[in-house]
Order: C-alpha cells, then structure tokens, then sequence
DNA sequence: GGAAAATATATCAAAAAAAAAATAATTTGT
DNA sequence: ACAAATTATTTTTTTTTTGATATATTTTCC
C-alpha cells in the first residue's frame, strides 16, 4: 500500500496494518506462515501446470484428494514435509523448492 | 571420487557406486534426504555459533535437549517444520534455510 | 584419572498429522 | 439449465511426531 492511500484511509477513520499485526505473529510465526503459503501456491500452480485434477495428482503422490486440496490452501493440518514430499514428487527441484520458500 | 580411485577399486574387486544407489533411494526420497542432511548441520552449526549447549538451545526453542541431539543428525523422527522451526527462533531467516535446503 | 558437563539413546504418554471415506458445494462443458 | 467433473469440507481411524523423563555414553577440563 502506498502512503497515499494509507493517509487517505486513516484520515477516513480506518485503523492501517499489516495482517502480521493484526493476527499479532511474531517474525519467526509470520516467517512460517509466508513459506507454507508460498509452497501451497506452488504446489497449486504445479499442478495446473500439468492440466490435472486434484485426484490424479493425489493418486499420483499416493495421498486422497482432501489432503491435496488442503495442502493447496496451506491448511494447518498439512506439514511442510507433506508440501516439500509432494512438490518433489511432481517434479519440482530442492532449487525450486527453496526460491519459493524464500520469497 | 575420480575416475584413477574408481578404477583401482574396481579392479581390485569393489562396487562402486553412490549411497542413494546403495539404500535404492529415488530421487526424491535422495532430495528430501539431502534437505533434511542439511538442515540438520545448519542447526549444528548455528548452535556451535552461538557457543550454547544443547540444553540452552532447547530451552530456547522450547523443547528438549534429547530432541536438539535428534535434530542435528536429521533423524527421522524429527519432522521439517520442526528443523525449520527451530532455525528460525535461532535467528535464521528464510533465505538461509532456503539456501541451505537447496544444497 | 576422575568429576562435571554435554551429548546420545530409550521409553512412554499425549498431541498432531495422515489416510480413508462420505458427502457437500462449486465449476465446467453442453 | 442440467449433468458430470472437480474441489471443499467433515468425521473417524491409524500413524507419526512431540514432550517428558530417565539414563547411558562421551567429551571437557582440572
């Protein structure tokens, strides 16, 4: 958000802040947080990549369905491990992996 | 090990060949192995920086001693979101891990 | 060489994640 | 608009990971 906007809708009596400080994280949580979002894009995009459903992606990584619409959300319930497991298994390189946790 | 190595120990009667070939691993399974090897010495070493004992380590992270011994060696049952948990409260940041999965 | 500190290993209960399966909701193609 | 396909959500069961604790082993330092 650029200051503009912020002064504009501050002065128009809207509290302004990032959504770290309103879910009150601190930098290691938010830290976590940025890298299972951005593996759960990955995975998605991946995904769409090879034109395939959810399911056969599933079958593919020996998992259900569900898990692979939860891992795509980045849904508590799914480790890193389950993420970082299933990109490898579609191809993705540690390279790969690694960029998109970095961002 | 160069090629001169190899062939004597061919000759001399040894197989040669690489230790994912040796546990049979798939490349994945070696590139998860591989991330999880070096996660592990990342946290070794962040550890032998700060010139902490195991102990003031896991309490710093708020965990225990005998699970930091695990963590450094990359036992199995120590899950990724524990390694990348545990760097980040030692102060290492995304890049870092990043940089240091995709070795 | 011996005590103290540090690290490694083992066990068990509790918590978290995964698989499995049913089904609801949404999207896509006709 | 409707059927089929896809994705999302929920519940239950099984497996894995964690914490807690005790203790064995190794390392450090005097």
């Amino acid at each position: 958000m650029n200051s503009e906007k912020r002064k504009r809708l501050e002065a128009a009596g809207w509290k302004v802040g990032s959504v770290d400080e309103f879910l009150d994280l601190t930098p290691e949580e938010s830290a976590m947080v940025a890298m299972r979002f951005n593996l759960a894009k990955a995975l998605y995009e991946r995904r769409r990549g090879l034109r395939i459903s959810q399911e056969a992606f599933a079958r593919r990584i020996k998992t259900t369905q569900p898990r692979i619409a939860l891992a795509e959300k980045g849904a508590d319930s799914v480790s890193l491990d389950f993420m970082v497991r299933s990109l490898l298994a579609v191809g993705a390189s540690k390279k790969e992996i690694a960029v998109a946790m970095a961002r």
